[in-house]
DNA sequence: CATGAATGAGAGTTCATTCAT
DNA sequence: GATGAATGAACTCTCATTCAT
């Protein structure tokens, strides 16, 4: 069956295997001949087209913070106003493709191995930036500058916090309600932030705009 | 020249190797050997002492988990308002034995694991159950109670995330701002949720100790 | 579009090919792989043109020892004294074919396989055989028959000793030097033979000759 | 029936087990499974004892190297005149432990690996330098400095390549021949040396110790 | 004619564990 | 109590070869 043009589809089904396999066996039973089984292919497979184990986890991890970099940008631009923009990164960050469980264990791995694996590092540090660029973008037409960039960090580590209870819970954790604590403690930094600063123009003119958090 | 209990002696020492050996060479190169030669012992005295190499995993994590618990325990004890018990939970989490480059990246390993291993999540589920029965004991004096359930599960996953933000960025990460930005977040929930519940006997008479959050 | 004729072109360049992967990469790095990449085609055209590794291989040297055995015969038509005869043996072995680097790791490489492999042993004892035989043909001309063969073995067994010295050191060796000390010792055992022998016709009519040799 | 010293035992064992299956199985047949299997033991052994395949056969060519200049070392001691130090040498490399089957294929196995070893290239240096040391050091007392230098190495290279012929030939090698063969031209060179350069009071008094390089 | 796809056997190495001392 | 000896299972990776296109 060697048809040409095999490899983007062989990519694709043996990082899928990976997902699967990180999911199902846990952490350090990722072995080469388990993702190949899982891919209905032999283990050679995988040297051929990845070159190493190293490679075709650094492309899965790759593939998932693609993925979420995606999901946010892609609802960002559907947004009509600055709480919206807000909104569309937190809902990027709670979309399916995110917290599924196959997803939610990947990113599990990924994170344990981030401070002893430069090429994890790399990544973590573009997707933390990349998503911190983004609230401060939108938050700082709201509060002063270092109200949102405290902010930013904050709404970024409780959605880590919220993933990785996630993880630990599975079945037991409520995405939706997960979602709504979110954008509920965003609103009220907001709102902390307008009553500390007296940023009374903004609070007037933006104070209809924040009512839609919550919904 | 067989010495009388050395049993305590050298397990503590052990656990002390595995957290030091975690840390240093990270999540996959945890070998009995190493631990071993960083404890100055032989490798099958872990064996003797331990059985398997689970057991002592278990035993650490065991450690870490109740050296965090008896930190927020010891500091609760001192409070003298509800406030200062919320305050005392926080600063327990960012107490510097949980917040040390070693005790991370034990944190960063067990969760990695909790979902693979039974053991790792009945400690998970313990610990989890302890800071929010902590935090919703005090929290549901000032706020209703769906409220405080939800107040402290923000709280821990907050925690849980600035934790995982700690493990990723170590020394370019602001612990003490890290903390502010957590009590600063609990104060503003507890603002919202006093503004939607309109609890106002509370409001009036705990009005004062909210200031202290901050603080 | 299939071109007519090509498995000459196509062997010769192979054969090219795993001489300089042989010399560049060592003994036991000789894969396939390399030799295809070397070359600039797939992998699968080595089985195509020869069948196995072990063929190709074999061809090559094959190449080798033909070139040898032709650069002796070369020289040696061109002789018009049985001194030149015997010059002329030891300018073959010492030509630039024989003695670039490339091909004295080819060399270095069937010498070690000789014992195990038995077309390069039947090779060797050709080669062997074809260089004595032309040795003794000249030498029995001017010493007695037993002394004929125990120069031709010295002559031989020497030419591979420098052979040998000049594979390890490369760069260091002094090729001139090697040949010329290599027909030192002929001249000596010559005389010795003649001493010994007192083949007192022979001593004198070829005495001339004889000065030929260190020039 | 782990006793304790038993690393120099099984270094010992593990390496006279490389030596037999290198003799026995050829040059690209080394895997440690043989040489486990041969010597008794688990593969792993040898990951034990010596850490890398690499550092097991560095280990059998350094006690290869060690037992020749020992051979020559020990004979030399024993000689009493000029001439009897330099055919101990030459006895030392045509000593039974140099000229045994399985030696032979150890130094052929050595060879060939010179030139891509650096660990190998250093041994090499070693060894060539201590018998050409000898070597010049014993003939500078007959002959003029510059034939010293030459005739040490036109002695080296005829060595090796008797060993090379040895390998090759096996069973049809003649030892003692070539043993003779080599003393032959040992004795031609340092008589031509005498000759050209009419070392007249040298060729006086040692012509009676030349006579006995022959014997 | 030429290739990429795919494989399976086997390599070296790591490692937790058992056991006699 | 403590150790070095020893093992076997499992890992990743390499490579010559076959085959459909």
């Amino acid at each position: 069956m060697p048809k040409l043009g095999m490899a983007p589809i062989r990519r694709k089904q043996l990082i899928e295997a990976t997902y699967l396999v990180l999911h199902r066996d846990g952490i350090d039973d990722l072995t080469l001949k388990k993702i190949a089984t899982e891919a209905g292919v032999a283990t050679s497979i995988i040297t051929h087209y990845f070159g190493t184990k190293e490679a075709l986890i650094a492309d899965t991890m790759s593939d998932l913070i693609g993925s979420l970099l995606r999901e946010v940008r892609d609802r960002r631009k559907l947004a009509s106003s600055t709480i919206d923009e807000i909104v569309a990164i937190v809902d990027g960050n709670f979309a399916p493709s995110q917290v599924s469980p196959t997803a939610i264990s990947a990113w599990l791995y990924f994170w344990s191995r981030v401070p002893y694996d430069s090429t994890f590092d790399r990544m973590q540090r573009i997707c933390d930036y990349q998503l911190r660029k983004y609230l401060v973008h939108s938050l700082k037409d709201i509060v002063a500058r270092e109200e949102a960039d405290e902010i930013a960090d904050t709404i970024v580590c409780l959605s880590y916090g919220f993933w990785l209870q996630f993880a630990h819970r599975q079945g037991d954790f409520d995405v939706v309600r997960a979602h709504r604590m979110a954008l509920q403690v965003i609103e009220a930094r907001i709102q902390m932030a307008w009553q500390n600063n007296l940023h009374l123009a903004a609070r007037t003119s933006l104070a209809a705009d924040t009512k839609q958090i919550a919904t």
